[in-house]
DNA sequence: GTCTATACTAGGATAGAC
DNA sequence: GTCTATCCTAGTATAGAC
């Protein structure tokens, strides 16, 4: 905001901090290991973050700029189809969980990091899956699901536990399971009472 | 195993970890935290656990006891029925979810805070997380349903989703969602095909 | 003997001064 | 970038109360 001496310096602590954060968790991770690996110096990255919370902060939420672009790309393809928008979201889910490198969602990791709810790593990892869960329920009204929020909430626990099943059990058949099933949930809520046709 | 000098030691001072890292988070806990708590010296701390990680251990072993015990309970009204377990299942943690207490389920949130696989703490939340899938894959069978262990990792991701969930967005909702939607999982797939009757 | 309380080592953390 | 200040951690050893 108010310096730019060396443009990609910003943007290099923070994909350091990424993926050490991702790999080792935010806890786990000191600043010096920061500076260590991205060969920054203390004094810069103080200067960028104000202190190891801000870096936490900003890790987030890029990481929610990322994803947001991620599921947007997913559901371009099916603008005027709502429940296809829908399986689309919960398939993109599936291939970050059967990445090679997918090592757990970073908020839902961070959340469990940080229990506090005044804590601001804390928060905005909570808006975030607030967010999903309001986009999950504004498609499952556009898509004309005859109980929109339950159908919703139901991907949303579809979602939430392919985050973290994938994370503890490592395998690839759960993204499988997850868009066969959010497949049905939507088809099953949408048949026959909806009007809009199905594809 | 080799004393008993004041037989309630151990678990006074397991009693006081569990709060706490459940509060907290594991990682936040020191142990001075726990011993100015329990009121119990830092020697004998050191005489019952040999370190931070057993401690940590010893709390997930515990925590792995009394769940179980949670949901053999749960499950026991419906022993001629594993339909009716695998809902009753859901339904136990439904209830878990919900009570005021509830802040991360603590084999999820330990996992996210030792990403190490080699960790003792990382392999005890796995060994939950597959012995819970291999219970409801084993029930699913029962069940006679036409797929049982697609029936059993979809009832895994309800579970999973509704530990987390509930964890971050803190509603009683989520409960009543997964068990209508466990309900109808396990109905859909026993209907018509399985032999036994329903009830 | 059993326990609490304290002192201590050695290391790593954030943060800031220069 | 280096260097320092302050704090907290795990873990061990010792002192002293009961």
């Amino acid at each position: 905001m108010a310096r730019q001496p060396a443009p990609g310096t910003r943007d290099r602590i923070l994909d350091t901090a990424t993926r050490l954060f991702q790999q080792q968790g935010v806890r786990a991770v000191g600043l010096q290991q920061i500076i260590d690996e991205c060969g920054c110096g203390k004094s810069l990255l103080y200067r960028e973050f104000a202190s190891k919370d801000a870096l936490v902060v900003a890790y987030l939420e890029h990481a929610q700029a990322q994803w947001s672009e991620i599921m947007d790309d997913a559901v371009r393809p099916y603008a005027d189809d709502p429940g296809a928008q829908l399986v689309a979201l919960v398939q993109a889910v599936a291939d970050q969980v059967a990445a090679p490198d997918y090592s757990g969602c970073p908020f839902r990791m961070t959340h469990a990091h940080f229990p506090d709810p005044d804590h601001p790593a804390h928060q905005v990892a909570v808006r975030h899956v607030r967010d999903l869960r309001a986009r999950l329920r504004r498609l499952a009204r556009r898509a004309g699901a005859r109980a929109p929020a339950a159908l919703g909430d139901r991907l949303m626990l579809v979602i939430d536990g392919l985050y973290v099943n994938g994370a503890m059990l490592g395998d690839r058949v759960a993204g499988a399971t997850a868009v066969a099933l959010a497949e049905e949930l939507v088809r099953e809520a949408t048949a026959s009472s909806a009007s809009r046709r199905g594809r």
